[in-house]
RNA sequence: GGUACUUUGGCCGAGUGGCUAGGCGCCGGUCUGCAAAACCGUAUACGGCGGUUCGAAUCCGCCAAGUACCUCCA
């Protein structure tokens, strides 16, 4: 593969050149949503950072299998090993089959996801269709003596993973400090030690989401469904692995551990952590109840939204920062995209429609070099953003005729924007979704006070016939007492 | 308390030793019957204190503030 693609591995700390493991292939699993409530702001993050990745690696010739998965089973209340499961909870209080409230939410997210034109992965397993891998996976970490049992549980035996291994790798954290400030709590847990972790939980009798195993009818740990899933598709060793920072530790430490434990190697070789969404400087999420769900968003139905704010401005508000920073979200902030990204889309309708001449007398011959370089660097997506704003005045002075464009130059400009910022941001160029609202709603304004301007001339033809005409269509018009308001 | 990270102009947000990031807003201008839109242009910055260097927003140290995860507590 000929290029110079640079990925901020959070093992080392530092941009390592990508190098595949397969020739022209690219294994990526990154984490997907806990199925158990709307997808929010804080969810499109990953979604979307990845979405670009996946596309950029698409672009640069590689065959992508990028699996995503959907946590169904097994991630607890509080993230700890004790305490009710998510999915069960909120069934229990929507009386409700568990799977049908993971239907209803995958479904939901899909059609969020599908709004923000967020590409579907090649795979999108359910740790609920993965419990057979699960349980074999709990085995072969038994089997290598990682493991215990425990009245019917099995915990991952932190403590002795540590002696030839390095548990907290990920996160620069060291297990050693931790047995220390831990010991003493021991006595009433089946767990030896704190840090130990579930691999397999014995289900309690109200338990209503539980599977036979060796050891128990239970359920498995939530962090062995990635270990589980991502071996079985991608293999034991494969290229990379997302997810938000959120879940370095205990979730991605947990599974690197589970993956040496089990299989005797380490599974991934780039580690990658997007940052999170803040509000007010806090992260915005679930457990902080702080967090505005993406069809808020789309509806603007949150008391903290002015208006409504479309899919792709969210997206593009979202790739304005680069993934590893932390955004601040603010109504101001999205109103700010909302309006840069409709410049840039109208710059790009605009150069579409450019009459070529004879010759250039303007330079765009860097401006794909500009792009690649952004893009190698670890996405930066803003940079490359920044490189589309600054062609925008070109556009505009050759629309003026103040300068001019030979047909390879604009042939070369209109495949540089769709590039970029069509196929790998993902950016629509159709708006149709709710700018296309807006602006039918602006329409039917607009008529409206040419009916208004008539009635003030005493021209009734006029007004009356605009009236009616739009009563005939559906449109209930109400006069006021200065203006007008009307619906269907 | 531990680990990691962050601190850039009115707001958002790149940058990592010398060269304009960019967006939104503000202000000025072109255009227009007026306005909007569009376009052109100006201004405003690198948390504090030291150090390294010819030169630091950029490297090092200390301090301050903040965030995340963990721990502790409840």
């Amino acid at each position: 593969m000929e290029h110079k693609l640079y990925i901020y591995n959070t093992l080392s700390r530092k941009k390592e050149l990508f190098v595949s493991i397969h020739e022209n292939k690219v294994g990526m699993y990154v984490c997907g949503p806990t199925v158990y409530g709307d997808a929010h702001l804080g969810h499109a993050r990953p979604a979307i950072t990845f979405d670009v990745v996946f596309r950029y690696l698409l672009h640069l010739g590689y065959k992508v299998r990028y699996v995503r998965n959907i946590t169904d089973v097994g991630h607890l209340e509080n993230d700890a090993d004790s305490g009710e499961d998510k999915i069960a909870k909120k069934a229990r209080l929507d009386e409700l089959e568990p799977m049908e409230v993971v239907q209803y939410y995958t479904n939901r997210y899909h059609k969020a996801m599908e709004a923000l034109n967020v590409l579907p992965p090649s795979i999108e397993p359910h740790a609920s269709g993965h419990i057979m891998e699960q349980i074999d996976f709990v085995q072969k970490i038994l089997d290598a003596g990682f493991a215990y049992e425990s009245q019917g549980s099995v915990y991952f035996d932190v403590e002795k993973y540590n002696q030839s291994n390095h548990y907290g790798k990920l996160s620069g954290r060291n297990i050693e400090d931790m047995l220390e400030s831990t010991r003493d709590l021991e006595g009433q847990s089946e767990k030896r030690r704190s840090v130990d972790f579930a691999l397999w939980k014995k289900a309690s009798p109200e338990h209503i989401m539980r599977w036979k195993s060796p050891w128990s009818e239970g359920f498995p740990g939530w962090h062995l469904e990635c270990s589980a899933m991502g071996t079985k598709y991608l293999g034991e060793q494969f290229d990379i692995h997302g997810g938000g920072m959120d879940l370095m530790f205990p979730h991605h430490e947990c599974e690197i551990a589970q993956n040496k434990a089990g299989l005797g190697k380490d599974s991934v070789k780039y580690w990658m952590h997007n940052n999170m969404i803040t509000i007010g400087g806090q992260k915005m999420g679930k457990s902080l109840g702080n967090f505005i769900t993406l069809e808020e968003f789309f509806s603007g139905n949150h008391a903290l939204l002015t208006h409504p704010f479309s899919p792709m401005t969210v997206r593009f508000f979202i790739l304005q920062a680069h993934y590893r920073s932390t955004v601040d979200f603010s109504s101001a902030a999205l109103e700010a995209s909302e309006k840069g990204l409709s410049r840039l889309m109208e710059g790009y309708a605009r150069l579409q429609k450019l009459v070529p001449s004879s010759k250039s007398t303007i330079d765009i011959s860097d401006l794909r070099a500009k792009c690649e370089k952004a893009m190698c660097d670890d996405f930066n997506t803003p940079i490359v953003i920044s490189h589309l704003f600054n062609a925008l005045p070109l556009i505009a002075t050759i629309y003026l005729e103040f300068q001019m464009i030979s047909e390879e130059d604009l042939n070369e400009l209109i495949s540089v924007f769709k590039l970029y910022l069509v196929d790998l941001l993902g950016l629509r160029t159709e708006n149709e979704t709710s700018n296309g609202l807006e602006a039918y709603k602006k329409a039917i304004d607009l008529l409206l006070n040419l009916r208004l301007e008539a009635k003030r001339n005493k021209d009734w033809t006029t007004s009356d016939k605009i009236r009616n005409k739009l009563t005939a269509l559906g449109f209930e018009i109400k006069d006021t007492k200065d203006g007008f308001e009307w619906k269907i």
